[in-house]
DNA sequence: TCGAAAAGTTAGCCTTGGCTAAACTACTTG
DNA sequence: CAAGTAGTTTAGCCAAGGCTAACTTTTCGA
């Protein structure tokens, strides 16, 4: 079908990969590495945003349980959120988001929710889905997601 | 199709997700933070291996440039990998990987290229396969892995 | 209502993975 | 073969993201 005339080192049979060109393979890992300095922060505002909505408040003990880790960590984590304007924290109150922060909780909440049903149509069962979409959605590019979602749309008409 | 009678959070339509038991979310985090743990080192173990095979030697300052890193950040991961047995290093000499970082390089080697050939599969273009692919091969479990080298088989043969 | 348990905060420690600067070794070329 | 350039190493700095321990505040039940 698509044979990738544009790329000299994309995949042809029985040839293995060449190595991309050297910036746009430092590029990779530099996108990497960008994703990985939003991720935590994304997860923690998306978690405070679900647990918002499903139990009415977003205590820092439920946010260390539910994310493993000690309630010292929770602590660090939420002032840094509150510094970037993510979060409204009041000494020994639960946490609230700000508008900035109820936007990021829904752009992740839906890209999370894309890749996890994908994963789902293309039949991984829903524990490893689950776990394997946690890490995977903050390095699916927006070209990717859309290819995601109209694969998980065809999916749903057919079935 | 499947309708994930045995659990009761997976995806109806209309109906969000419910968070998961506390228990089943915090292994999702913690996963992550594993695959992050190995990350960097599977990665510097597949491109050592990539250089051996495509340049005949891996020096670090190609690393350096390859990473997009300072060749100092390089010489600190090589003292890491040499301790953990993976890689070879004689002073002011090219790098060399033992069995056990061949073996690694190998199966990164082929994970790395199953998630870049199913992005691609998918219809994602190579520029962003490459980029996606690089950080969510390490969040792919060996069922989803599966799962995607079949489904390649079944566009190689179909196109 | 008051005292204990739960929740939240703070301080200080550690490892990882970046960086720059400076020193050292190896390679290349006139 | 002697510079000079390219490559490598080391030292020391920093921020992020974990932790434990000790403390303070709030909540709840007898
Ligand atoms: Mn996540
Ligand atoms: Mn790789
Ligand atoms: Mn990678
Ligand atoms: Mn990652």
């Amino acid at each position: 079908m698509t044979d990738f005339p544009e790329d000299s080192s994309a995949a042809r049979p029985g040839i293995p990969d060449a190595l991309p060109p050297c910036e746009q393979h430092s590029q990779q890992y530099a996108a990497v590495r960008d994703a990985h300095e939003t991720e935590l922060v994304e997860d923690y505002v998306e978690l405070i945003g679900d647990l918002l909505t499903h139990q009415g408040e977003a205590r820092s003990t439920d946010i260390a349980m539910r994310m493993g880790v000690s309630q010292a960590t929770v602590a660090k984590m939420v002032r840094r959120l509150n510094n970037q304007g993510l979060v409204i924290s009041k000494p020994y109150r639960s946490l609230f988001l700000t508008d900035a922060g109820k936007a990021m909780a829904e752009e992740s909440r839906l890209r999370h929710g894309i890749v996890l049903n994908f994963l789902r149509s293309l039949g991984v069962s829903d524990r490893t889905a689950r776990i394997d979409a946690e890490g995977m959605e903050h390095h699916v590019s927006k070209e990717t997601l859309d290819i995601m979602q109209r694969f998980i749309d065809g999916w749903a008409r057919r079935s």
